[in-house]
Order: structure tokens, then C-alpha cells, then sequence
DNA sequence: GTCTATATCTCGATAGAC
DNA sequence: GTCTATCGAGATATAGAC
């Protein structure tokens, strides 16, 4: 693997591990096996090493929101993603980058992050939206209200499991929300 | 007002602006208009500081909870506090830490940040016992799973507000929690 | 392309004068 | 109690050999 790969790579762990802040050019070089040189041959510092890295670590978490777009009706989809495993005390990969000052004031580190929430968010809108359609879902829901709210469960699970270092809350916000669209599930049917 | 009060306001509001490992003493000391001689007679550090300013912090954001406990039904009640105004650009002054990786490997900071959301989740938790037993929400809701996914909303709330340093989709996904709550009555009655 | 050596700054804390 | 001076370490980057 060349230099560049194991800098990214390298890169992309610590700030997950710690954040954007927290991380230093040295910690990246250690991680990666690679010398002070090679790091400013091939970015110019921190800031353009952390946008490789960050471009690269949101073209997966994209990826995994194509659940959403799957089999299964949209209800059943949106469940499904809801379900996925997440590594509660860990924290969510972007939304981490939402809390780091030097994140939130760099222009470019910040946008990324935005986009990327943006896309996730107009997959959520689509697929809550064919739920109403579908009458799985009272007409009263707002798609694009939903959406923020799902994808505040998932972000806030991240935050209350790691103020208790444990998996449980991310878990239990989760089970919470399941419970909560089965009951306005149950709510659409009354009204049939 | 004195030195010691002058110090611990100003490191409240830099643990809220920029977290706990991006504020200096030197930031504290320059925004307290104290010299580093003051700072370091009433604390032995950063870490004794933070101790005491976050202990402040909390014990506010601790009393807005008692809105939980006042007139109106339990479910009026937890959507009122769903409500309340919240500055999603700024970030909660409590769930930010937990995001920060000084403050997740301090033992006490993340143990003060842990019991704060004890004191919240078990006031949560009591409110949604008493809305399912007065048939304001459905049997199949646990409550120890609701309480989560509430304060989970709102945290995520803060965490998309800042991914697009707007306050538009903290407001969306409480108005959309908001709505899950009303269908979710709404599926109660039917089945009475 | 990759390395080591070095420069400059800030961090968090200590020393000691007043 | 409050101040200034200073320390040792690490952050971020540059210089220049190979």
C-alpha cells in the first residue's frame, strides 16, 4: 500500500478514535509508518489530509444508507435501517465532526459533513414519504420532519451511549423509536 | 465579583463554545481578565476548573427538567418540554461533551456528564409511565426505551442544527418527534 | 519520495516577586 | 491573592540531505 493509502487510512481511524482537534500530523505518521516527509510531500498538512480522509470515510457511510432504498415495503425499509448495528460508545463517524470546534470553523471540513447529512436525510424524506403514500403512516406525518427525527435518534443514541460508556442507550433509543412507528402504524389502520 | 466566580463563568461558556480540550488556561484566564498567578491559587489546573464549572452548568440545565413534573397530563407534559426553545447552532452544554476525547477519558468530567443524564432519563422515564397508565399512550410503549429516544432526538437535534449551522432541523425533528407522539395517542384511543 | 533535523508557537504548569 | 517570568513538552510546519 503507498504512502498516500496508509496516510488516509491512518487519518481517517484517529478521527473517528479522537476527533479532528484532537488528532495531530505526528499521531498520523506514527499510525501510518510513515515519515514527516512523505506526509508533507503528498498533502500540505492536516486540514487536506482530513479532507482525503473524510471524503473517503462518507462515500461509505452513503453507501450503507442504500438500505433504505432496498426490498421490503417502505416501512419495513425504514425499520430495517433503523436496526443496523452501530457501535453505540464509538460515535457516528460524521456526526463526531459536528462537535469539533476546528471542524465546525473550517469551511471545507464542515461542508462535507453537510452534504453528507443532506443526502442521508433526502433518502430518509423519500422513503418516509412513500410510507404515507402507501398508508403505512398517518397523512399527518411530515416526511421531511421525520426524517430529522429518525436521524436524531440515531445521532442522539451515539451521544447517550457515550456519556454512560455503554451500548444499552443507543439500543434502547432505537427500540423506543420502532415502538413509536408501529404505534402510529396502528394509528393509520384505526382510521381505515 | 471575585476572582474564583469570574473564572469558572468564563470556563462555562468556552466549554460550551469550543468543548473542554480545545479551551486553554490561557483562554480562561484572558476571558476571566484574571492573571495566570490568580488561576492557579484557587485551582490546581484546567481539570479542577472544568470539575467545577460543569457541576454549575448541569445544575441548571438539571432544574429545566422540573418541567416535566409540572400542571397538565403527563403527555401534555412531555410535550412541552419537547418545546422549549433550544439553540441547535450552540450545541447542548451537556451532550457536547461527551463528543470531546479529554472529556470521555477524564474519569470524574464524564462522570458528572453521566449522571446528568440519569437525573434527565429518570424524570423522562416516569413521565411516560404515567402518560401509558392514564391511556395517553399505547401499552406497547416501555418507557425506559421512549425516555431514551426523546432525549435522543434532541441531542441529534443539536447535532444536525450544527452539521448546517442552522437551527431549522433541530425544530423539524422535534416537530416531527411531536407528531409520532400524536399519532402514537391517537392509536390508543382506537383500540379503547 | 522519503528521511532527519530544526524552527516557532502554544499548552499546561511552576517559581517566586510583590 | 495576584502578578510576571519561565519551563518542558508537544503541535505544526519548513529545510535540506539522501
Amino acid at each position: 500500500m503507498s504512502a498516500r493509502e496508509q496516510l488516509t487510512g491512518a487519518m481517517a481511524e484517529l478521527l473517528w478514535e479522537r476527533g479532528y482537534a484532537a488528532t495531530s500530523p505526528r499521531d498520523v505518521m506514527a499510525r501510518a509508518g510513515v515519515g514527516q516527509g512523505s506526509m508533507y510531500h503528498h498533502f500540505s498538512g492536516k486540514h487536506e489530509l482530513a479532507v482525503e480522509a473524510l471524503s473517503a470515510v462518507i462515500g461509505d457511510a452513503t453507501g450503507e444508507v442504500s438500505l433504505l432504498e432496498g426490498e421490503g415495503s417502505p416501512l419495513e425499509r425504514m425499520k430495517r435501517y433503523l436496526s443496523l448495528p452501530r457501535p453505540g460508545t464509538q460515535g457516528c463517524r460524521v456526526g463526531r465532526m459536528t462537535q469539533d470546534p476546528q471542524v465546525v470553523t473550517d469551511a471545507e471540513l464542515i461542508t462535507i459533513v453537510a452534504s453528507a447529512f443532506d443526502t442521508m436525510l433526502g433518502r430518509w424524506e423519500q422513503t418516509i414519504a412513500e410510507a404515507v403514500e402507501a398508508g403505512e403512516l398517518p397523512a399527518s406525518i411530515r416526511p421531511a420532519d421525520l426524517a430529522r427525527t429518525l436521524a436524531a435518534v440515531i445521532q442522539g443514541g451515539y451521544v447517550l451511549a457515550r456519556a454512560k460508556g455503554e451500548q444499552g442507550p443507543m439500543d434502547a433509543a432505537i427500540r423506543g423509536a420502532l415502538s413509536l412507528l408501529d404505534a402510529a402504524h396502528s394509528a393509520v389502520d384505526a382510521d381505515h
